[in-house]
DNA sequence: CAGTGGTCTAGACCACAAT
DNA sequence: TTGTGGTCTAGACCACTGT
């Protein structure tokens, strides 16, 4: 079996979702005819229209029927800023990186307690500015365990960190957990995002976790006042 | 039946896990013990971990077993921060508003592609100071669509305004769209949130939508410096 | 190889909506 | 009353892990 019967029927769905072949608002047909066109069990049906409703595309009502969601399409051409897949992967070639800092040193109390790690186990600190097109993007300060992450240098730095991690040491991330507030300027942002003294900074506070809930890295992202930057999410009800 | 019985075996392993029965990276019992102990089958009780894996309780390997994510418990502790419910459920009782201005408008072009809104269809124009013990916690500048709202009242605006949509009306929040960024002070800045001049402001700009995709509100909400607010988001990999 | 999770089925009963 | 979605079952086969 190619893939899963209930991915591609959800697959199948959410085309026709996109091309207008099921309509804004509009019922859908009813799982048993669903079932019966996928030459499927209703229940397989029902896990892939779960999936749907979950990500915003169709709502059901018990009695009634399902239905497509007005604006299902619009939303989901913005999609959540999955940031711990790196930069890289989001803006391609266009990237730059300029490694401003690259050590290893021991962590602080807050640092053991974010990364779950001794005051013995060492630590990489990394200070990277993230230019896209010319125009400084995100000034990352990044602590990361070096037991989880070994075999580090500034060349992979210059490229994709993420990458680095995922593809070559086979760790799978799991979640990340977020802070986002507005923050007055500091002596680097000056330095190398070119903020003005009086600019205000969108910063991104994160852990990012492995599958397995192991903290990986502990940063804080800072992106420059130019009316482009913001970070946008879809926010699903239950 | 009271509750479906996925749901109850969810609540019973989330349970276990914050109390430590179930610890941290260990594997919990397999499916087949589970549905013998739950008396059910193993399709209710993949229902049941499927949404705990979703929720960043658990993980599962094929071929291995079911495990308890580490940090499970920390990362539960900070939700996030839901703001289609309204701040009222948030915070309570310990939340007043002053309503700075409510009026009824057309809307312009920007409100009526947000809304989906004739030029000609009346929209609500409002403008709150939401206060946290004392303190200005948020300004919000709102746009809701007339026809999904009658009947509104400033007597509304002083309490819950989205008790009212929710309890009174019925209406049911399907999903929201944020934009957050940081920006400079604006005139309502310095004279409601008491901000200074050079202070940056956190804004949360977003589109509430009912749970078939009508547009229900479009809102820019700032939040003054002060060191305490932040946007936690937990974003869970697929 | 045995044990585990991932998927799928065919049928059943229920709750709710529309008529 | 009929049709819809929501839940649940008992059993089956497969893919993968660990030994």
């Amino acid at each position: 079996m190619a893939e899963a019967k209930y991915k591609q029927i959800f697959n199948i769905i959410k085309k026709r979702i996109k091309d207008g072949t099921y309509q804004n608002g509009k019922a859908i047909p009813d799982q048993n005819a669903l079932a019966n066109e996928f030459n499927a069990s209703r229940m397989t049906v029902k896990k892939a229209l779960d999936m749907l409703s979950y990500e915003g595309f169709l709502y059901s009502k018990r009695g009634s029927g399902t239905y497509v969601r007005q604006n299902a399409a619009d939303q989901r051409d913005t999609l959540p800023f999955n940031e711990y897949a790196g930069l890289t992967k989001e803006l391609g070639e266009k990237i730059e990186s300029q490694v401003v800092k690259f050590d290893v040193v021991f962590p602080t109390k807050t640092l053991q307690d974010q990364l779950k790690v001794k005051s013995t186990d060492p630590i990489y600190e990394i200070k990277r500015l993230r230019i896209v097109e010319g125009e400084p993007y995100v000034f990352e300060h990044t602590f990361l365990s070096a037991r989880l992450v070994p075999g580090l240098n500034e060349n992979i730095l210059h490229h994709s960190l993420y990458e680095y991690i995922q593809k070559d040491l086979k760790l799978k991330i799991g979640s990340a957990f977020r802070r986002i507030s507005a923050e007055k300027t500091n002596e680097d942002d000056l330095k190398y995002l070119k903020s003005k003294k009086n600019d205000p900074i969108l910063q991104i506070q994160q852990t990012v976790y492995l599958e397995n809930g192991e903290p990986l890295e502990f940063s804080t992202n800072r992106h420059p006042y130019n009316g482009k930057h913001a970070y946008t999410i879809l926010d699903m009800k239950k």
